[in-house]
RNA sequence: GAGUCAGCCAAGAUGAUCGCUGCCUGCAACGAAAAUGCGCAGGGGGAGGAAAGUCCGGGCUCCACAGGGCAGGGUGCCAGCUAACGGCUGGGGGGCGUGAGCCUACGACAAGUGCAGCAGAGAGGAGACCGCCAAUCUUCGGAUUGGUAAGGGUGAAAGGGUGCGGUAAGAGCGCACCGGGCCACUAGCAAUAGUUGGUUGCAAGGUAAACUCCACCCGGAGCAAGACCAAAUAGGGUUCUAUCAUUUUAAAUAAUGAACGCGUGGCCCACGUGAGAACCGGGUAGGUUGCUUGAGCCAUAGAGCGAUUUAUGGCCUAGACGAAUGAUUAUCACUUUCUUCGGAAAGGACAGAACCCGGCUUAUACGGCUGACUCACUC
């Protein structure tokens, strides 16, 4: 039986982490949510969280959130390989409802692992705008 | 019964499964080992009435500080409560409402300065446009001069109101009543009030969230305050050690040169550079602390109209830090809709602690309780 703990060793802990990851990383989005993830070299996948003020005005709709991708990613964490993966929010995800949430993050973890895979085509350069609407374009699909 | 006013309460309940977190207890397994426990197991805690806005007031911390003043900011009917307040309680004045009640920055324009569109003759210790009256002139239409604030007209506002007397016509010009000012008296701690007494013909209208004046209050910054521990890297200080020669000094030492190390270079020459160790202080990442026992909560009794307060007893009730307090689900309760009356479906707000309190303001679904008022009905 595996566990399904979620304990320090799973999460981002300090900015530093956070920075490795802003820096190079492999990339995967829904309509609300951008993931960053890169390898890293422990045994189980890490999870950190980024829910701008600017994104999401009120407080207790920024804790729903932040609670649902740490439930989702709890119970998800076997199906995930070993990254480091930052999660941020879009514009308007404060109107979607729980379940909605919850079916976007699971498409996400099983499209991160495909990312991350060594001999993965190298992810395309980070702030340019022209691949923007590339990455609509894998979103409809 | 309908409508309304005021105050208060609650913020669905109980389970199941999988988690998070700090507290207490324990350590068989885990890890090289140890531990006051990285970790694991068990136990019992874990958001609010507004946690919000950050609008006031305090505690706490650091900095500054003899005392006083200026500047700047705030408050503004009176009394009380309080750690304090711009808060609350009680009282007074004014306004609104049939009423229960509600609203009210409500000190001083008679210290000075300023402001007031349009209309209007005139907007401030005024003013004669129409009108009224008198005198003079007259072509008998009126004109001129003077008096007049009762009437008309303008305006948000025209220098008390009504009546009588009075007069050429009028006028606080005189009188009565009403209103106002001033001084007493009475009630009240006071604000203030008074069918109270006297006096005054009544003068200088509005605006101070206009400058201003008056009275009172205010040092600054904030838990990212502050205190402590402290890697790596770079840099600072002190001490010690460091080859040889010459010169210097009583000596320590200092200077110069060479040697040596390092860098450039294939090597020599040449050029550039100076080492090592220990300690000290500052201090970044990171960590610890501040950090939850407090103007605390509950009950009972006493004081007070009340805000509040006193005594006794009991209780400990979140302390996170890339930031926990959750997700899924079952049953019941609540509301709405549909109904074949068996049920079915949908819904549950505003919103998330970040040093802590006291207030204010704003946002709030479904509900509950208490008191009061108005109208209708019954007796």
């Amino acid at each position: 039986m595996e566990d399904f703990n979620f304990g320090r060793e799973l999460r981002l802990l300090t900015p530093s982490h956070y920075s490795r990851i802003f820096n190079e990383p492999a990339r995967a989005a829904t309509p609300f949510f951008t993931l960053l993830a890169k390898p890293n070299d422990q045994a189980k996948p890490r999870l950190g969280l980024t829910v701008a003020k600017k994104r999401v005005k009120k407080a207790c709709q920024r804790n729903r959130i932040k609670r649902l991708a740490r439930e989702s990613f709890r119970l998800n964490q076997h199906t995930i390989d070993n990254v480091d993966i930052v999660l941020m929010v879009k514009s308007g995800i404060d109107e979607q409802s729980n379940e909605e949430l919850t079916k976007q993050l699971t498409k996400l973890w099983r499209k991160i692992n495909e990312r991350c895979k060594p001999g993965a085509p190298k992810p395309p350069p980070f702030k340019k705008r022209p691949n923007k609407s590339a990455k609509s374009n894998k979103q409809s699909q």
